[in-house]
DNA sequence: CCCTGATTCGC
DNA sequence: GCGAATCAGG
């Protein structure tokens, strides 16, 4: 498979778009796998970040005129599952107070960017390169 | 075990 | 240029 034009555009628009890797990859379909995704994704000079699912706690600009979704959407403790980020928004007891609710990663109670915030960001990695062992 | 993206390196 | 294998991390 060729990365055509088309599917450059395509992978750009789904990985700006937000869409993880695997996703996009599946998206396309065609053998695509997630590595081959993310290898053009790096080839073509797109982010480069220690796994970012944005933190969109920021409403997405709404150009002239945006399909809300629902506005009263809140992730409530209730509606969270076990793969749900657990990061809280806002202030116990305040009536704002919901849940990020994204995806989170397995064994975490939070989403990866959720995660990071709790911990720290991650080193630079400078010394990573022990040599791969293939005959 | 699930998943994320990053990087390397033979092709 | 491509992407599987590997890595690092949660």
């Amino acid at each position: 498979m060729a990365w055509t034009d088309e599917r450059i555009d395509l992978l750009r628009r789904l990985w700006e778009k937000g869409l993880s890797a695997s996703q996009i990859a599946g998206e396309i379909g065609d053998g695509v796998t997630r590595n081959a995704v993310i290898g053009k994704a790096h080839r073509l000079g797109l982010k480069s970040r220690p796994s970012p699912v944005k933190t969109d706690s920021k409403n997405k600009k709404a150009s002239g005129k945006a399909a809300k979704k629902d506005k009263n959407a809140k992730v409530t403790l209730l509606d969270l599952t076990e793969r749900m980020c657990k990061w809280p928004i806002g202030h116990p007891g305040d009536d704002d107070f919901h849940f990020c609710g994204k995806n989170s990663v397995a064994g975490m109670p939070y989403c990866e960017a959720h995660c990071r915030e709790a911990y720290q960001a991650q080193q630079p990695r400078k010394d990573r390169r022990p040599p791969r062992v293939r005959p």
